[in-house]
DNA sequence: CGACTTCTGCATCGATCGATACGGAAGTCG
DNA sequence: CGACTTCCGTATCGATCGATGCAGAAGTCG
């Protein structure tokens, strides 16, 4: 599957496995898993129909390693922010990162993550539940790291970690819907950072 | 095209057009305007596609009167949070109302608005621009009456309601997602709650 | 070079997409 | 009743959906 180191093989392969995968999530970005067609996807990405199969499967795991290297491209600010020193620090960088990366220039507004595959057709459910984990697993990320802020006296005893990651989670992903409606990224920005404001919210 | 008065007609319509178009409404809300086919709306509806394109026009027309059935039904909460007595009371209600329709038992979880045309193909793109433009209605209509609150001195004076309206509605559309996303009512309620613990927030 | 492996271009598969044509059934009038 | 209008069931349209079969081109080995 991978790169051979000296085996005896046949014909390469003549694209770019990255850059087709590049090409593919700016179009699953853009149109959704079901909105993409093979015909668009396979010419974005300059091969054929054939060659995508032989390479990556079929549509679904075309799109599971679109969204792999979505994770550590676009949305790698998400694993930066939680190294952040302070909570309030995370919370701040996963919300400009998501600001950034949902509203940047020439490339399709909104979060992958989000709008790749929310509402779908009977057919797709299999990525729809794929992407409801992929946002889920971010939630928990983030509350894991808002809980060892609490066991280390960064955040108040009382602070209810998963409700701190519930909200802003919910922040950031309500900010990738805005922004896929088109609203400015300076807007947004200014509202994130009104939002922590006051930090931390409580029950 | 309406109900006649009393002028000479002939077969009338074998099927109730507002129970239809709630079956409709159901589907769009689960899968969404392009993962919904006219076979699955039709069966839903109980009746045939003839029926339906002489009755509603076509795929698209039928989802436009589904959305308005939309807002003044599941998402008529907006409208009335719009009209208590102050701006914290609209947002709680309108934050209220999103985590009860969004996560209402035996309805499709989520939001037509938010998951109803996130992402589309070419051809869904005038749908899409739709729930576009009633989603930042919606958030226009919240900043006129955080206006008027600042106006009334039920804000202070200092306050951005531009920027207060963005808050809470990027709050409902992320609540929207998380509840997509399979996320318990009473979670999403409690930070919810919370989120609006400290008020009003400012830049 | 010649055997071998893999990739790729073309054509096409059955299924489904949204949308219609047609004709008979069903109901409302004079 | 009989003329008229509308509705509806069946069958089907061309286009597109995701996915393959096949044969030849292209490259890597001995």
């Amino acid at each position: 599957m991978g790169k051979r180191q000296s085996g005896p093989i046949g014909r390469p392969r003549g694209f770019d496995t990255d850059e087709a995968l590049e090409r593919a999530m700016l179009v699953f970005w853009e149109h959704g898993y079901e909105g993409a067609g093979l015909a668009t996807l396979t010419r974005a990405m300059g091969i054929s129909t054939t060659s995508m199969y032989a390479a990556f499967g079929n549509k679904e795991e075309l799109f599971r390693k679109v969204l792999e290297r979505y994770t550590e491209g676009p949305s790698a600010y998400l694993a930066r922010a939680l190294e952040e020193p302070t909570a309030l620090g995370v919370a701040r960088a996963l919300l400009a990162g998501t600001v950034r990366t949902t509203t940047r220039p020439a490339h399709p507004a909104g979060c992958l993550g989000v709008q790749g595959a929310l509402a779908v057709s009977d057919s797709g459910q299999g990525v729809r539940d794929l992407l409801a984990a992929w946002r889920n697993d971010g939630c928990t990320r983030v509350r894991e790291r808002f809980q060892r802020a609490v066991d280390e006296g960064d955040l108040p005893p009382d602070t209810d970690p998963g409700l701190l990651a519930r909200y802003v989670t919910t922040l950031a992903f309500g900010i990738a819907v805005q922004a896929a409606s088109g609203v400015d990224r300076e807007e947004l920005r200014a509202m994130a950072d009104a939002a922590l404001g006051n930090w931390p919210i409580h029950p």
